[in-house]
DNA sequence: ATCGCTTATATTGTCGACAGTTTACCCATG
DNA sequence: CATGGGTAAACTGTCGACAATATAAGCGAT
């Protein structure tokens, strides 16, 4: 698998505080630990086998990432994420993949491009096989836009949204599973993404990127909308 | 005394790990603690008079927020800025509040556009009385920003624009000393600004906006330039 | 004198414990 | 039955100490 996130770095830093860091990122994502269930300090220090102090610091991290939220005295709890602030984040994401694929386009060679597409098509193949599988559709999307972050050639840009706030959007993700049909349509959209990068057309990729991150927020918003629907 | 300020949560949060996250991020702004020396936990905490447990988790916050970088088990660093860094950030500044002024001149009512206009004439106020007081120049530009991005409706951007950079773009300021002539011109800009707000013209907010950013941005650069010159 | 290796010091990462505060529980009271 | 007060349990915030690692110092060889 493509190794675009910088986790190369993972050996390097073995302290307990990364690795419960990465450990409690991956519950929060997939729903190990629920949106807003409380985190207790001693009980995940003792699940983890290490003590308060290093497991402090990652809940510090994850707070920063807003995976938490902490009030001063009381325990913290596993971010919920509303509709509205959802709808804040990718139009925070929007912009920001925006400048990203516009730099990209002037940044990006053949031998890039060609990576590109070579993702797409396997992309293809993951959605031929097997229509219904999130997960790896996930990382197959997360792959083809990280690419082309990191190609923007911008690294703070690269860290925001490929770091930072990378689990944020999975957790996303996770708790509004995609609507049918969303797939394809992104695969689509990626196609021309791929053809104004590769024509250098800046101005143009930004405009594909934008168009293309608002509309998986329109998903994702109608995917919340029928679920409130069945609910009531 | 009366608790009106929107200072009652400095009492609130009245943690060690908070106040020392506080003093340190101001004392890297002001550049007490000069871009690229060493951090020692011992010392810090000695100096603060608090132990390493919440200094730690102090600098934990501040690496998140790029004030410091940290490699595994060495000591910490003050973020050393570059001219390449500080254009990234500049980037990702430039498209953030110019979607924020595009939202808030949809949001903006007539008491928010006047507390505008009663900003910039103090402002003026202040430029005219003393000409060369970077730091209330500082402060005054922070509120005129601010209050447009609190305006755009967006939490999470203005929390991230208002609290997550702020001071690392205070930073870049006090780092890179504007150039004289930069806040009469920064003034213009906001003028022009409050206009296309007071129209709910979101539109050109957005471009204006990010013409100041952009603006800024030259200037800071220039400075550096001027600054490389005057040392070689 | 410089470089490499070994030893010694300094510094970070982690732990267990304690104090202060919050939360939960229980009982009395309306 | 709901409610309020008060006590007990639980939890967070902080501390000092120890172990592991990195940095600096010392020494010998080239």
């Amino acid at each position: 698998m493509l190794k675009v996130l910088a986790n190369d770095f993972e050996d390097a830093d073995a302290t307990a505080a990364h690795r419960i860091f990465e450990q409690l990122s991956e519950a929060i994502v997939s729903g190990d630990l629920a949106a807003g269930s409380k985190i207790q300090e001693a009980a995940l220090a003792a699940r983890f086998g290490v003590s308060r102090a290093p497991l402090r610091e990652a809940l510090r991290r994850l707070e920063e990432r807003k995976l938490l939220t902490r009030s001063p005295r009381s325990s913290a709890r596993v971010t919920v994420l509303t509709p509205a602030r959802i709808v804040e984040l990718f139009t925070i994401r929007e912009v920001l993949e925006g400048v990203a694929a516009r730099q990209a386009a002037s940044h990006m060679n053949a031998s890039d491009i060609n990576h590109l597409r070579a993702l797409l098509q396997r992309h293809e193949e993951v959605l031929d096989a097997i229509d219904d599988d999130i997960y790896r559709q996930g990382i197959a999307d997360e792959d083809f836009h990280f690419y082309i972050i990191k190609c923007s050639g911008n690294a703070t840009l690269a860290q925001i949204l490929c770091n930072e706030y990378y689990n944020l959007i999975r957790l996303v993700r996770r708790q509004h599973s995609r609507v049918p049909g969303r797939a394809r349509r992104a695969l689509s959209e990626h196609h021309q993404l791929i053809e104004a990068l590769a024509e250098g057309d800046g101005n143009f990729a930004e405009i594909l990127m934008r168009r293309h991150v608002a509309s998986a927020l329109r998903s994702i918003l109608g995917s919340i909308a029928t679920q409130v629907e069945i609910a009531s």
